[in-house]
RNA sequence: UGGGGUAUCGCCAAGCGGUAAGGCAACGGGUUUUGAUCCCGUCAUGCGGAGGUUCGAAUCCUCCUACCCCAGCCA
């Protein structure tokens, strides 16, 4: 795939806008905006919102805004607000100006709720909830009409004032718009503006003990910001036509447009706020940012990168049909093409079995050359060879098969990788049956060249020196479902949780890897990609977690 | 159920009356000191179903069918 992180093709909010662009409107501006609730942390759906807010913007020369669409104190918090900064940040964007908050509107939101007021177009209605939804009606029949909708302005002014001053308890009443109690948009059958809520709020603090819903808040807020494409997905279709009343009905500064896209859902994962929570609170993963959560800072720590992210993002087409169910593997692939050109290959062996070259003197270490990259571009790095080696135990076979035909087995070479080709003589065993010690011989002057004699061994194998490599803690993580849809059916998602996502292994490493830096990533060759632990790995503890193995076209066959 | 949406390859999706793009997956083959990468090739006579209009329909019309969203003092 290519690097571009813009659509491949073209989308309909591209055509939107460069229709808009064409005909002049907003003056030729084009601003959008990311608005999350601070209610929890970001998720892989949300990156594609960042991407598709952020590079179409970008695109077309206009920028994005960051807002917190914090109008319900009680499920949000400043530390989900600060988790978002900085995810966004990580995916390399950065948002126009300061980032903005609902909640600084909540003054403006107040006066144009008292502007709806005195045009007779919202009043205070004292049903209580069950009320309310008793007198909204059924999709086929009609509401009925509250007993306050016919309130005077005066008395709306009064009780709308008591309200806001915590005259009332919660629940008791609430501001309603007065549209179309008989509208099929249930959504304009009165919509509530306001409720009344004694918390305080992480930013306006005890100011307010009425906060305004969402479809009052979000379009006035495009308004005032100037954001001239407002998109979101798709299930708030039905809510453009409150959105558009509000803004004909309010003398905002601007006209925003709203425009709905498919939300992104991947199988063998769930990616809703509450599940992503159930599991954080059940301790069925170590919080938010477990390298196996869809979370943008699970991905970060599992070692995707954010270009790798955006890239996935870019490589799926932006419909405003429906929800797309992509398979992960899509974005599998996405990671596996970025760290290909990026990541250092480097050898670490998960399973030791020694290999001892009985032909080497005790202690013969010579420094061999490898390239960090096979385009060579990135350098070279030393590599210990010593009479004892470590290699894979996966990788020896007492019996040669043909489908074992690239193993190393008694009586037949192998090549160790970046250096020479040995020849397996015998093997040990323990009482177990279980292999100890492979014997091998030197196959001469084969560094960088095959065997004089012609026979070529069939495989490659990487290695490291049993008395120079270095310990590493390796956690192998994979797929947290074994479901490719955890979320179908009846039974509790947690019922389809991978009881085999998560494993520890100490490996061994070669030595150059002492250098690597938290949130450094590597390929071990033949075994896939890693990334230094951004919290656990440092010098005197290697800890690396696997990100995604290499793509496996043998395996299955 | 009233309203709002959607149905094109295993998954995503383009297509807007002129004879089915592309990506992922899969499957062949080539190169290879990673069974990786890379390269080359294959992969819908078919577009939810049935009728109709037309020289010609995935695209237009009619009628079905299925699925998603709204019916929170959540966003």
């Amino acid at each position: 795939m290519s690097q571009s992180e813009s659509p491949s093709s073209t989308n309909f909010l591209r055509a939107i806008i460069q229709q808009d662009l064409a005909e002049n409107k907003n003056d030729g501006r084009v601003l959008t905006r990311f608005p999350p609730e601070p209610n929890g942390y970001l998720h892989i759906g949300h990156a594609r919102s960042i991407w598709l807010n952020f590079s179409l913007a970008e695109e077309f020369g206009g920028q994005c805004n960051l807002r917190f669409d914090d109008t319900n104190p009680e499920k949000e918090s400043q530390e989900f607000i600060e988790a978002i900064k900085e995810d966004v940040r990580w995916l390399g964007y950065q948002w126009a100006g300061e980032p903005k908050f609902a909640s600084s509107y909540f003054d403006q939101l107040y006066e144009w709720a008292l502007h709806l007021i005195k045009d007779g177009k919202a009043y205070v209605c004292h049903l209580t909830p069950d009320q309310v939804r008793e007198y909204r009606g059924w999709a086929t029949e009609p509401g009925k009409p509250s007993p306050y909708r016919d309130r005077s302005v005066e008395e709306n002014l009064a009780e709308f004032e008591k309200m806001r001053a915590g005259d009332y308890d919660e629940g008791v009443c609430s501001l309603r718009a007065k549209i179309d109690m008989a509208s099929p948009n249930m959504n304009l059958r009165d919509p509530m503006l306001y409720r009344i809520r004694k918390v305080s709020h992480h930013q306006t603090g005890d100011k307010w003990c009425i906060y305004p819903m969402y479809d009052f808040a979000h379009g006035q807020e495009d308004a005032l910001e100037g954001v001239t494409h407002s998109i979101c997905t798709l299930e708030f279709q039905a809510n453009r036509a409150l959105y558009d009343w509000f803004i004909e009905n309010l003398p905002v500064p601007a006209r925003p447009r709203q425009y709905e896209f498919g939300r992104l859902n991947l199988n063998y994962t769930v990616t809703s706020k509450r599940k992503l929570k159930q599991l954080v609170d059940d301790n069925v993963v170590s919080g938010w940012d477990d390298p196996r959560m869809p979370t943008v800072s699970g991905m970060r720590r599992r070692g995707f990168s954010a270009r790798a992210i955006r890239n996935f993002c870019a490589s799926i087409p932006v419909s405003g049909k429906g929800n797309s169910d992509v398979d992960v593997a899509q974005l599998e692939s996405a990671i596996r093409d970025d760290l290909n050109t990026v990541a250092p290959r480097a050898m670490c062996v998960m399973n030791p079995l020694k290999v001892v070259i009985s032909d080497l003197p005790a202690d013969h270490c010579e420094l061999l050359q490898a390239p960090y990259h096979p385009d060579q571009e990135m350098g070279m790095r030393d590599i210990p060879f010593t009479r004892e080696i470590l290699i894979d135990a996966a990788d020896f076979k007492e019996e040669y098969s043909k489908k074992f035909k690239k193993k190393f087995t008694p009586g037949k070479r192998i090549r160790l990788r970046n250096a020479y080709v040995i020849e397996a003589q015998d093997y040990e065993k323990d009482a177990e049956g279980k292999v100890t010690q492979v014997n091998a011989v030197l196959v001469p002057n084969t560094l960088g060249v095959d065997p004089e004699d012609g026979d070529k061994p069939k495989g490659v194998v990487h290695w490291v020196s049993a008395d120079k490599g270095v310990k590493a803690e390796i956690r192998l993580y994979d797929r947290l479902f074994s479901h490719p849809n955890p979320d179908a059916g009846d039974e509790d998602f947690k019922s389809h949780l991978n009881p085999n996502s998560f494993e520890v292994v100490t490996a061994v490493a070669e030595p150059s890897l002492v250098a690597a830096k938290p949130e450094d990533c590597f390929q071990f060759e033949r075994e896939g990609y890693f990334v230094a632990d951004r919290y656990d790995h440092n010098e005197q503890k290697m800890v690396f977690n696997k990100t995604i193995g290499l793509r496996d076209t043998w395996s299955n066959k």
